[in-house]
RNA sequence: GCGCCAGUAGCUCAGCUGGAUAGAGCAUCAGAUUUCUAAUCUGAGGGUCGGAGGUUCGAAUCCUCCCUGGCGUACCA
């Protein structure tokens, strides 16, 4: 499509007194069919020729030269409206599909370049509850973005394994967790991650009616960081509890890491993180803590450490960053995390800044709106959480009842199944902007009609339909100029802007805009469907329909593999 | 109090760097299946784009103020 915009701005040049950079940011897509596949909007140029822009466009109209590619030029009020030739159209597009298949929508902006994702990244001793999803599933995504505009990706599940809250378990299990009979190690007590919860859960209860809890806890943590052995043991078991539970859950979902390395794995690189940032003469003693004063820059301080001397999130952040510069030596680093924690993000940043590192400005934090329920924000404090696995396991069963009354027949109906209740949860948390807070709805996640991930799918499973009743024979050697209708047109416009798509859900690290993509896809496509045959007598046409069947399956297909959704080729 | 983010149809949301008539889905109602999967499609109703100013040829989009909601605001993460 750039060969038209490329005929049109050399059109353009010779008549309008602007540089061709100017013209091509100008040129823009009408509205329209009817008005044709590209438009030069004149109101910019009215000054300086001293002229009306209904004007310009119809006098435009009649001086600029038709040719093959560049079939009509009309005016239509202020607006120059270019109609291209529809048989180029259609034979770049579908043959790029059909050429690069599944690489159709990469490219090599990022060759070269390594790009760090962190995502997910639960504190460990709690269950995954639906509010982590979101994390995760954003992050995949971004992960598989600029995987596919060709960076090199290092995905960390930077795990919230550490920190005070653990001297708190530490002292919940000390005081009512099972009995040790002495012999044996602690990994005999038959604990699992719901009891761990329960544990964290009346720690938080008992510790308001006595506060004494709470030094408890904290000395705890401070043994834990000062590699007490009791305390090590007990906090490795209890995160062992814990990795099994999340790699079931990451496992369902399709998410992976490239690395676990999380809090705790920075705890013996904290003292040269720490001795840095005093040498730059960044650090003071305020309040008995050890800070960066970050008042100039209008924000609270950065703690380093505590008055009594234990550290805090924000040192572990900054060592990490450290490391993760030294270990991979990134281009960019994307922090997939709450909102919540804008400020901390903002603060860490600056830190860094100070610190001397200018990579700090390859850092951005991806921050996402959050989860609520009727009753409020979710809390694991107080127990109240709908629980990931739950929410999978239910949406799957669902997905099974629909195959069981439609197609029950189905070969791997629990494969299938699976593939659609769990695309459902996933697309759902990908379909609208990050920023967006979310209400938790069963009813709604749960729905597999209209803009939907199982919607998608299901488009999916219709075109292999059909291509599997045509005999499996797909060909570019097709008569593209059969194509008359202008569903078809707007099919192929629509997957012509595929590649760019990509590219600007990657850049803002928004996969919603793919989702929207799809979906505006998947309609179009629904509509043409209802409306027209592909499987017809007239050959010609038939063949160059399958063909475009064939690249709309091929689009959704990488489309889906991007956000994390599989594409089952029956449903 | 201060800071950040959001406010578009009854509900959930799109709307690219300002551009042609503000669009979907859900829900409601009325339709479509002897024909390639009805998890689909067609149609109807439903809007002071939170409010008021301003910039501009032109504003849902940019600026200012206000209202409402969410989050954050030194030893949690």
């Amino acid at each position: 499509m750039d060969i038209f915009i490329k005929n049109i701005v050399d059109l353009l040049k010779a008549e309008i007194p602007l540089s061709e950079e100017e013209i091509k940011g100008l040129i823009e897509i009408p509205p329209d069919l009817k008005m044709g596949d590209f438009a030069f909007p004149c109101f910019a140029v009215a000054k300086q020729l001293k002229n009306n822009p209904g004007k310009i466009s119809a006098e435009l109209a009649q001086k600029l030269p038709i040719s093959d590619s560049i079939t009509d030029i009309k005016s239509q009020g202020p607006y120059l409206n270019f109609y291209v030739s529809k048989e180029m159209i259609f034979k770049t597009v579908l043959d790029e599909i059909f050429t690069e298949s599944d690489f159709y929508g990469s490219s090599d902006s990022g060759a070269g370049k390594t790009a760090v994702i962190d995502y997910s990244s639960p504190n460990i001793a709690k269950h995954l509850a639906v509010h982590h999803l979101r994390s995760a599933v954003i992050g995949n995504a971004i992960y598989n973005l600029y995987k596919t505009i060709g960076y090199k990706c290092v995905g960390i599940n930077h795990l919230g394994d550490w920190g005070t809250q653990f001297g708190q378990l530490i002292v919940a299990f000390k005081r009512w967790g099972p009995d040790l009979k002495g012999q044996d190690s602690i990994k005999e007590t038959g604990l699992d991650i719901s009891k761990l919860n329960e544990l964290y859960v009346r720690f938080h209860k008992e510790a308001k009616d006595n506060p004494s809890l709470e030094d408890e806890a904290r000395d705890w943590f401070r043994k834990l960081e000062g590699g007490n052995e009791e305390a090590i043991e007990t906090w490795q078991y209890f995160k062992d509890i814990s990795l099994s539970e999340f790699e079931r859950v990451y496992e369902k979902l399709g998410i992976k890491f490239d690395s676990y390395a999380g809090e705790s794995f920075y705890n013996n690189m904290l003292n040269d993180t720490v001795k840095r940032i005093k040498d730059a003469g960044l650090s003071e003693v305020s309040e008995e803590a050890l800070i960066v004063n970050l008042e100039e820059y209008d924000m609270p301080p950065c703690i380093l450490r505590k008055k009594d001397d234990a550290s805090l999130y924000a040192t572990r952040d900054i060592c990490a960053a450290e490391y993760r510069k030294r270990e991979y030596n990134f281009d960019k680093m994307i922090y997939v995390v709450g909102s919540e924690q804008r400020l901390h993000f903002k603060q860490l940043f600056k830190v860094l800044e100070l610190m001397g590192y200018e990579w700090m400005s390859d850092c951005i934090h991806v921050d996402f709106g959050l989860v609520k329920f009727k009753q409020g924000k979710m809390s694991t404090r107080e127990g109240k959480v709908v629980l990931l696995e739950e929410l999978l396991v239910e949406s799957c069963k669902i997905a099974e009842e629909i195959i069981d009354g439609k197609n029950a027949d189905l070969e791997n109906k629990a494969e299938v199944a699976n593939d659609v209740g769990i695309g459902a949860i996933i697309f759902s948390e990908l379909s609208t902007k990050r920023v967006k807070d979310v209400m938790f709805d069963w009813n709604e996640i749960l729905n597999f009609d209209g803009e939907t991930g199982p919607y998608v799918q299901y488009t999916h499973a219709r075109l292999c339909s059909v291509l599997r009743k045509c005999g499996g024979t797909v060909t570019n050697e097709v008569d593209y100029d059969v194509f008359k209708e202008d569903d078809e047109l707007l099919l192929v416009k629509k997957l012509e802007s595929f590649p760019l798509t990509i590219i600007r859900s990657a850049q803002n690290c928004e996969p919603s805009i793919l989702s929207k993509y799809l979906l505006d896809l998947c309609s179009t496509f629904n509509r043409f469907y209802q409306h027209h045959r592909i499987l017809i007598d007239d050959t010609e046409l038939k063949m160059a329909r399958i063909l475009l069947v064939d690249s709309i399956r091929q689009v959704i297909k990488n489309g889906l593999s991007i956000l994390g959704l599989k594409a089952p080729e029956r449903m």
